[in-house]
DNA sequence: GCCAACGTTGGC
DNA sequence: GCCAACGTTGGC
């Protein structure tokens, strides 16, 4: 089981819509960076992700839970560079967790919210993802 | 709205 | 294959 962070501008995508969306969940797509794509393609089915509202909100919102595996991108109009999974909500935090409260703490000084700023698919740590459920007011993180 | 960071493109 | 130019992201 791993643990991820997914970045949305939430004039684009938000929280509430992803919710809407239901269990069936929604491709993650419009990742057009190799980085962000490969970490998509290393994701397994049930591994948890935290929801970010980037630009607006600048917090961390919701927690998420991977239901397909990385496939083609069909905003990616066939160019086969491009997968997505699909990810649907699972929960909200009680509490957003912000930007500020993430770099004002040392037990984050190295998650890549924090050194790589501008991934927008990107790995947490089991140790983060615990935290952050605790900073959010999650008794019992999804795992 | 500005601008720094950084990824990508394209000329050589 | 290098690197300058350019475009985009995203915090402020």
């Amino acid at each position: 089981m791993a643990y991820w962070l997914y970045k949305s501008e939430p004039f684009k995508w938000s929280w509430a819509m992803q919710k809407d969306a239901g269990d069936k969940g929604t491709e993650w797509t419009g990742v057009r960076n190799y980085l962000a794509r490969n970490n998509m393609r290393a994701m397994q089915i049930g591994d948890k992700g935290f929801f970010y509202h980037s630009n607006e909100g600048l917090e961390i919102v919701g927690i998420t839970e991977v239901c397909a595996l990385s496939h083609p991108d069909s905003t990616a109009e066939g160019d086969p560079k491009w997968d997505c999974v699909d990810i649907r909500a699972i929960c909200d935090l009680s509490k957003p967790v912000s930007l500020k409260d993430i770099k004002a703490n040392p037990k984050f000084e190295k998650m890549a919210l924090v050194t790589s700023m501008r991934l927008s698919v990107q790995p947490v740590t089991e140790e983060e993802y615990l935290e952050i459920c605790r900073l959010g007011g999650l008794d019992n993180p999804p795992r």
